[in-house]
DNA sequence: CCGGACTATAGCCGTATGGGCATGGCAGTG
DNA sequence: CACTGCCATGCCCATACGGCTATAGTCCGG
């Protein structure tokens, strides 16, 4: 496998460094001057690879040297090896301060509506060159792609059992809201808005193993209610919207996906235990990439955003004019 | 100029190899098997690497290695420089054996019908990446370019001055005859085929500073006959062969050329002063490029091979049955 | 809990490397 | 003819390079 003769260990890069200066400047004088060292020292190099290749790679000349026809196309061949080099190590750097890689970023609903898209948008700004995958998941199967390494983090409402080697960053307060289309009778109806008064319509459940769901359920056995009997499982957010505008249907959604559409209205129907935080998870090991670490930044910087946001909402909620 | 972490000597070719070699086996210990070094070295080889870039490039685990979000990258560049420096080693090669690289041949008539394109299409057959560049000019200008260096060597007429510092190589000779077109009344007609019977006609003559046009000359001057009142001087040998058959002109053209073009026939007028050796001229002091030297041989071949051909059609001609 | 498979560290060593200086030779040029 | 650029050669020297051995540390599987 070694069997080249070229990269043996005797050729050095210093000897390609040599042949462009030398052909770059035409003169082994000036090719010295330029690499700070004495001139024999480059003409010995020059012998050197000369002697390497078995060929001659410049025609000394009376006033310096020129190419032969061996040396033209090795002479590029150096420049294009040292301009690789150059260009891997312009890569790493770059890779070290963010400005180039992937980072891959799992999410589940929570937090993928508003607070991840603006993360992404504003890192895309900062550095345009940076990749950046999103993965869509159940929190489970995106903890396991964190582990394995697959992902770098994600972004999602935090779980309330904490996996070993993973740790939990929160950034704002996702509160849940349940909602119906803008058209639906409840909101004119005579009944209430009381989480009994709204047994009577169907719902659209967050499917099981979500920490939503979990939540959701929390409540109503607290209130002391069963569960709603018409109902659906929708992990599809598209399939979800769908359902909610086109019937009479009851869902619960996290606060800024209900906020940000027209066709959804919210219900003043209190679920004070819902209220959970949506964060990042990463694995508590290894440091993140300098590209993750850059969309992290972006993150933490939107969801103090929506945290402000958030508490305003709040106070007009808590107004008694609304 | 030097400012390059990567090229200020610290990193050598050996660094790369070992991080291919890493990448390729997966593990330290396999890499120094396949390096045929101890795994200290590899690990030591390894840090180095990594110091420098000041990233790591492989994680280590327990089973091994594996690349890092920085290793994969720099792996790659890493092997495309070593293939480049084999490139560059394999193409060094093949120049030196003169399977790649390029000849330059000039030629002036003379030759170029018959043995330049026997020895080009030999060349080529031996060594198809090889390219091959002909130049056609004046014999001053094919000399003033061989010395310059932008030849490798001219095919044709042999010139009598011999220029200091090129070298002529006799490969066959090729015998001048005088032709005229198939159906051209001298064929048939009674008066003969004597020179003086044939300056009735109208003449093609070679332009002037060839040799051929000396010679010639030089044959009217012997019989003591005035040069054709009826002449044309002409280069283009397209232009002079639409002329030999369309007209009733006469000229003189290298027997080879005249042998292979049905619409023209010898006329058997004894020109027995010109028979002028063709060949090749090469510069004296450097010696052929593998190129050059590859082409040369096979111009001798087929020089052999034509020479041969010129015996046969001496006897045949000088058979009385002819 | 031990053994096996890796990697990491430390210390050692000969020699090739990469540099310098002085000098000589050679081909144009004034 | 002497001068001026260049390149080539020879000799010298410190050091870093590229190996080695021995040993320690860590993780996993049985």
């Amino acid at each position: 496998m070694v069997t080249d003769r070229l990269l043996d260990g005797r050729l050095k890069l210093r000897h390609l460094v040599l042949i462009t200066a030398i052909a770059d400047e035409g003169t082994l004088v000036r090719a010295a001057e330029s690499l700070h060292i004495t001139q024999p020292v480059v003409t010995r190099g020059l012998r050197e690879v000369e002697d390497l290749l078995g060929v001659q790679l410049f025609e000394r000349m009376p006033r310096g040297v020129a190419p032969t026809q061996y040396g033209g196309p090795f002479i590029e061949r150096a420049r294009s090896v040292l301009a690789e080099l150059r260009a891997a190590d312009e890569e790493v750097r770059l890779m070290q301060t963010g400005q180039l890689g992937t980072v891959t970023v799992g999410t589940h609903l929570a937090g993928s509506n508003l607070l991840l898209p603006r993360a992404i948008a504003a890192l895309k700004s900062d550095h345009p060159r940076l990749t950046v995958v999103v993965r869509e998941g159940t929190p489970d199967t995106l903890q396991q792609l964190l582990l394995s390494g697959d992902l770098d983090l994600t972004v999602g409402r935090l779980s309330p059992t904490v996996p070993v080697r993973l740790e939990q960053e929160r950034l704002h307060h996702e509160p849940i809201r349940l909602v119906a289309r803008a058209g639906h009778p409840v909101h004119t109806g005579t009944r209430g808005t009381s989480l009994a008064a709204l047994l009577a319509f169907p719902w659209i459940f967050p499917v099981a193993q979500t920490a939503l769901r979990a939540e959701l359920e929390a409540v109503f056995f607290h209130e002391g209610l069963p569960l709603p009997a018409d109902r659906v499982e929708c992990t599809s957010m598209l399939t979800l919207r769908s359902l909610l505008v086109s019937t009479d249907v009851i869902a619960a959604l996290p606060m800024f996906i209900a906020v940000d559409d027209r066709d959804v209205k919210i219900l003043p129907t209190p679920l004070s235990s819902i209220r959970r935080s949506v964060g990042v998870t990463l694995p508590k090991d290894r440091a993140p990439s300098p590209a993750a670490a850059a969309l992290l930044m972006h993150l933490r910087e939107e969801g103090a955003r929506l945290a402000a946001l958030e508490r305003e909402y709040a106070t007009a909620e808590a107004a008694p004019f609304h």
